[in-house]
Formats: C-alpha cells, structure tokens, sequence
DNA sequence: AAGTTTCACAACCGCCTAGGC
DNA sequence: GGCCTAGGCGGTTGTGAAACT
C-alpha cells in the first residue's frame, strides 16, 4: 500500500488548532456534514490533513461532547469496563456518553492506572457463597485476562476435559467469603481456550457464564459465543467463565459491577 | 524570581480493516 | 483475488501549565 504522503510534505499545517480553524471547521461540517474526511479540508479552506480534522471533530469539537473533568461514577464505570475489555478505549468510549476514546485514554494513564495501584495492592476476587449463587465481588481483579486459581474454583483450560474440570469446580472446598487467588495470564489463554472446547471434550451446550456490553451476566452456550480477539469471546466483546453448576439462561448475581 | 521537573491532554503516527474498483 | 483508499484504532509524542526547588 502506498502511504499517503505526510501533511508537512503537502505545505499542510500540523499542530495545535486555532480558535478560527475550529470556526471553519464547525461551520462547514454543521452546512455540509463530514462524508469525506479527505475532501473536506480543501472544501472548507483549512490547511489541514483530513485526519488532523477528523480527529479534531470527533475528540473535540463535536456537540456531543461532554467536557470537564470526570465524575466518581464515570471512572469508576472506566475501571470496571477496562477490567473486561482491557485497552479497548473505543469500546469503553461507546460506554460513556459524550466521551472520547482519547479522553478516556488519558484519564486512565494520568488518574485511574495510579489510583488502582495505590487502592488495590492485592489482586483477588472473593467468593461469597458457591454454587447456589455464584457471588464475587470483582471489583479488585485487573482485567478478565486472569486465571482463577486454588480453592476449588478454576475457569476451563485447554488441558481439561469437561469430566476433569467439573471436579475441579467443586464447592465443597470452598468457605463463604473464602478468596480466590488470581493471576494474568497471556493472550493465548482464551483463544486456545475457545479452541480447546470447539474441538474436543466441551460440549457444544455447555454453559458459560457471559458477561454482556451492558454489563449484565447471562448464561449461554458456548455454541453460541465466537471469538473476537486473542482473548474475549462473544458477538460483541466479552469476557466469561464457565461454570457447570449452571444451565445456559441461569442469571447470576454479580456484586460490584 | 528563575530554572527545572512533572503533569495533563491535545494531536500525531503508524498500523489495520472494510469496502470499492 | 489484488490493489488502493478512507476511516478507525491504540500507542506515543509534543507542548503548555502547574508544581516544586
């Protein structure tokens, strides 16, 4: 592919916008709308590249846009989303109304990446009562990119059959409010996973507990789940565990999310 | 008060993908 | 099917402001 050549080599001005520029900008697009990011600088008479306005629209100027600094909620929403779906700033962005990618972006590396290191030294989720009503509170685990370890309660692994994994799941080790160790690990995990139960001892129907982009947990199939990337599953983006003790449409009650 | 460092965030860069031809 | 382009995304950088020495 040939690269498009740079906006300086094109005598294309690079750097902080002008309040004018922002005028031009926010006029024409309000008259004629955005179709063609490319052709729109030279329609408006901006000396500018079509991404450098893109950009300026869509994570400023845009009327949509809530400015001003965050709320508790808002970055709380931020943490547990970005727990799920890791740096998938777009997709927590479609989460937050009148946010940007790049805004959440920064918040997260200047504020809420520190924040959690100060607030949250251990990573371990807690178990509160299993399986009757599978109950965690999530709130301190780093990303679905874990591994649930010992004490009884452990996702699926591509070594396990389905007969060996149940009796890994078990209750009868685990205590109420007993805590759970976990672990990151790589990116492999989930695609090998998701590999692993498509071709051997998994059942197609077997139940997994999906946590959906409205941040509610469901039960499905694993039949029904596809992979998105190296480490989620879903039509959308989701992280999951599974869980034998449950049937595919079981609701689960999830504290902290 | 001046110089230096740190912080916050806007903007850019380069890669990827979808879609048209 | 291959090429090309536009748009989208995440990572990184640049720069002005604030804090510190």
């Amino acid at each position: 592919m040939v690269r498009a050549p740079c906006c300086e080599k094109m005598g294309l001005k690079k750097g902080p916008w002008t309040p004018e520029e922002d005028q031009i900008l926010i006029s024409y697009i309000q008259k004629y709308g955005h179709g063609n990011w490319r052709a729109l600088p030279k329609q408006a008479g901006l000396l500018r590249c079509g991404k450098s306005c893109r950009l300026r629209w869509t994570n400023y100027l845009r009327p949509d846009i809530k400015r001003g600094n965050f709320s508790k909620e808002e970055e709380d929403t931020i943490i547990k989303l970005h727990e799920m779906l890791g740096n998938r700033w777009s997709a927590i962005a479609a989460r937050l109304p009148g946010r940007t990618d790049n805004e959440i972006k920064n918040v997260w590396h200047t504020h809420l990446k520190k924040k959690l290191k100060q607030n949250q030294p251990n990573s371990k989720i807690k178990i509160q009562s299993f399986p009757e009503t599978f109950k965690c509170d999530a709130v301190n685990h780093p990303t679905h990119l874990m591994k649930l370890e010992n004490q009884g309660f452990a996702p699926v692994s591509p070594q396990q059959s389905c007969s060996e994994f149940s009796s890994v799941v078990t209750s009868e080790n685990l205590n109420m409010d007993s805590s759970v160790t976990v672990s990151e690990i790589d990116e492999s995990f989930w695609s090998e996973t998701l590999s692993s139960s498509k071709n051997s001892s998994m059942p197609a129907d077997y139940p997994a507990i999906v946590t959906d982009p409205e941040l509610q947990f469901q039960c499905s199939s694993i039949s029904t789940l596809e992979p998105i990337c190296s480490y989620g599953f879903s039509n959308e983006d989701l992280g999951f565990w599974y869980n034998p003790f449950l049937d595919a449409g079981d609701s689960l009650e999830l504290p902290g999310y």
